[in-house]
Order: structure tokens, then C-alpha cells, then sequence
DNA sequence: TAATAAATGAAACAATCGTTTGAATTAAAT
DNA sequence: ATTTAATTCAAACGATTGTTTCATTTATTA
């Protein structure tokens, strides 16, 4: 019900204006971004903003708030609670993993959601004012450390500060191709959004990166030349 | 001489600016950052941008090539202009690709350059009006393609495709430690630089997990439990 | 030492920033 | 239909932006 409060407030203009308001905040940085550069793209009055959110600061944390519900990942805190897995079985860990991968490529990088979506989310990690907020600290580091605990099951041979390194893995691959967007566009020639096709091989790509890594990787494989 | 000449651009006040400037710009994006932010905390007048560099941007432009100087990974061109190495040998390749990572920990992680140096330059991959500039060119791209090319001789194997794919891989994995330094840095309780010992760990990961992902690894380790 | 160039400083420029005001308009409720 | 609330609008607020001016100081050269 919380959630459906939440929700309500994700409407109408005020949603247009969160919805304008982060995608230029994404592409150009908060300071970046001028209130009267907002309410024209959007349609709207300058005073619209302060109208509805107070104040440019609002809006700021609004439209964050916005995408890290937008871009959640909760496929990892499920598998924490489902006490009915088996971690002694390779098969399952494999699939908990390309399941961890595929959700957060999906979610980052696919048209499932807009590419700003990411791009704002990952902004707050670095910049402010966006940094520091409590966003940050209710979607990251939870999930970072939810994604390092089922790394540790799934590879309980890794040492525990290994898996964290692992789950930085997992994030920075994906993360490059979301926060580097523009560089690695013109390195590829690609004017449009990625392609599925090439998202799909990067998937495959880090997953198998992973899998490998935590020697979970099909047997035929590793010995195959 | 060219590069005599360039060098000489950067002494004095004019480098005192510059590295100012460019802690600023990296920190808080260049249009979080005021000329009387810079003055002030270069002790100079605000007017002392404006003289030695003409304009904001300019100085702006002037911190990046900088910057994309200092951490400029020269290696990967070394090797292919050295026309006497055995890719036949997994050893020579293992080597190279432990080389190629190195320089990229040491010279975008370590304390030999200050963290803000590849910080700005990543920025120039992703935000106006640092983007887009020359400088992203003359550096991201040609080292991204060395890259590629080293990759593939080392793991010939493997399509140019797949080394694309490598080489954003070595990026990504070392590059997400600079971009989203702040929230890792609390994730992992860290208040002061990454410490020598965890940039050596994860050193280490990132070489192993490149080698066993191009099949690299040494045989000893792919069969021990 | 005198003359010249380089560097610095205080003050102000127009432009833009986030924000506020209060009237005009639209929508909802009685 | 009338009242009330919600929304939109043009205009202006003071503060800050990048930049310029010009006098002053410092350093260099003759």
C-alpha cells in the first residue's frame, strides 16, 4: 500500500515533469540542467516545477527516487528467501547466476526501460546533489551486498571478500556500458540504442566470464581447446 | 618537441589552475564548479582564469588534455610496435595481458596518480561539454582499438568480436572503481584512497578472471579443486 | 635605473540562475 | 449555477554566472 502511495504521485504532469526532468538531468548532470531548459521540453510554465516539487532540489531527489524504483532488482533478496534451493547443485547455481546477469542487463541496458533510467540511477553514486542520498543507500549497498551473499553460496569456495569482488564485477561490466554510452557508441559505430543482438552476446560474454570465474563453468567447456 | 612545447604549458600559476580546475571539474562535473570556486581555492583572482586560458571552457578543454595525458596507457601501442613477440607462447601473452592491466590499475587506481586525473578523463566519455572533444578521440578510441588488437593476437581463437567484448571488459572492471569510487567506498567502509593491498587483490582478480575467460590460465590451475 | 612587459586585483558588466508573486484560467465540488 | 480548489501563466525578484575593464603591482629587459 506503500507502494501504491508511492505510485499515485508518479502521475499526470508531475510525472511528465519527473520524466523530462531525469532525462536531462542523466544526459547533462543536475547542474547541468536549467529549470526553464525542463518546463520548455516539457511544455510547461518555470513555475510548474517549484509548484509542484518546491524546489529543483526536490525534483532531484524525486526523480531519482523515480528510476532506482524503476530499475530495482529484486530477483537477488527473492533467492535469499527462498530456503528451498539447492546450493550443492552446480545446474542451480549456474541458472541463479545468468539469472542475477540477465535481470541487470535487461534492466540497465534494454529497452525494457529507457537507457537514462540507468544512466541517473548510476549519477548517484557519484554526483552531487544527487549523491549520498538515502536512495542510495536503500537501493546499493543492500543490493550489493544481497548480490555478494548469493555469490558465496553459489561459490562457497571463494572467500567472502572474493564474492565482493565478483559482485563489483558483475556491476561494472554491465555499469560501463551504461555510464561510458556515448564513448562506446562512437567506438562501435552505433548511432541508436544497442542492438538486442549485441546486448545478447554481452550477456552471454559476462556470463560466462562469471561462470568461469567461479569454476562453474560446464566441464565440456573447460576442457574443450 | 611538440610535446616539449606542450609540457611547458603546464607550469606555473597556469598549472596550479589546471589542477585545481580539474579536482573541481571531476568531483562536482564542470557546470557544478564556478570561476570564483577555482579562484578561490587556487588563491587567485577570478580574473586570472580568463587571462591565462581565455575562457572557461577552454580552461575546461585545456584540464582534459591534461589529464588524458597523465594517465595515458602507452604500453598497449609498445607491444605492437614490437615486432619480435612469440603470440605462439602463453606464457609471452599471459604476460602481456598481466602488463596491460597493470599499467591501467596503477595508472587510474594507484597513488601514483591522483584519483580526480582518471575521473575527469572518464567524464569525458559521458558529459558535456567535456565530451565529444578531440581529446576523446585522440586517446579512448586508438587505445581501445591497440587494445583489441593485442587481444587478439593473444587469444586468436577468439573472433575480433569477442575481443571487443574483452577489452570493455578490462575497462569496465577497472573503470567502475573510479567512476562510482564515492558509493563504493561507503559500500566497503573506506574513508581514505583504496588501499594498496586491495588494489593488488583486485589486480589479481581482474588478471585472473581475463586469463580463465581467454583460456589463458595456467593448465595447474584449471584442474586443482 | 628607467622603460617595458607580465601578472594581479577590485569593481562592474550583461546574462542566466532558482524562486516568488499575484492574477488569470481551468477543474471540481456544492 | 455558484463557490471553491487546483492549476497555469507572465513578470519580476535577488543571487550567481562567465566575462570584461582598467588601474595597480610585480617582474623583466635595456
Amino acid at each position: 500500500m506503500e507502494i501504491e502511495e508511492t505510485k499515485q504521485e508518479w502521475s499526470g504532469k508531475r510525472l511528465e515533469l519527473i520524466e523530462t526532468a531525469g532525462q536531462l538531468f542523466a544526459d547533462f548532470g543536475v547542474n547541468g540542467v536549467s529549470i526553464r531548459d525542463i518546463a520548455e521540453k516539457c511544455g510547461v510554465n518555470v513555475a510548474a516545477v517549484n509548484y509542484y516539487f518546491g524546489s529543483k532540489e526536490n525534483l532531484c531527489m524525486e526523480t531519482l527516487r523515480y528510476v532506482a524504483w524503476q530499475v530495482r532488482c529484486p530477483l537477488t533478496k527473492k533467492i535469499l528467501e527462498d530456503h528451498t534451493i539447492d546450493y550443492n547443485s552446480k545446474d542451480v547455481c549456474r541458472e541463479i547466476i545468468k539469472g542475477l546477469v540477465e535481470e541487470r542487463v535487461q534492466n540497465y541496458l534494454s529497452d525494457k526501460y529507457p537507457m537514462w533510467y540507468s544512466k541517473l540511477f548510476l549519477r548517484s553514486l557519484v554526483e552531487p546533489p544527487l549523491r549520498f542520498e538515502n536512495v542510495v543507500f536503500q537501493n546499493f549497498i543492500p543490493e550489493l551486498n544481497a548480490l555478494v551473499e548469493v555469490l558465496s553460496r553459489c561459490a562457497p569456495r571463494n572467500s567472502r571478500e572474493k564474492c565482493m569482488f565478483w559482485a563489483f564485477s558483475i556491476l561494472g561490466e554491465i555499469s560501463f556500458y551504461v555510464f561510458a554510452e556515448p564513448g562506446i557508441k562512437i567506438a562501435l559505430n552505433l548511432t541508436e540504442k544497442y542492438p538486442p543482438a549485441f546486448l545478447q552476446q554481452l550477456q552471454e560474454h559476462i556470463i560466462s566470464l562469471i561462470l568461469k570465474g567461479l569454476e562453474l563453468k560446464e566441464e565440456k567447456n573447460l576442457y574443450e581447446s
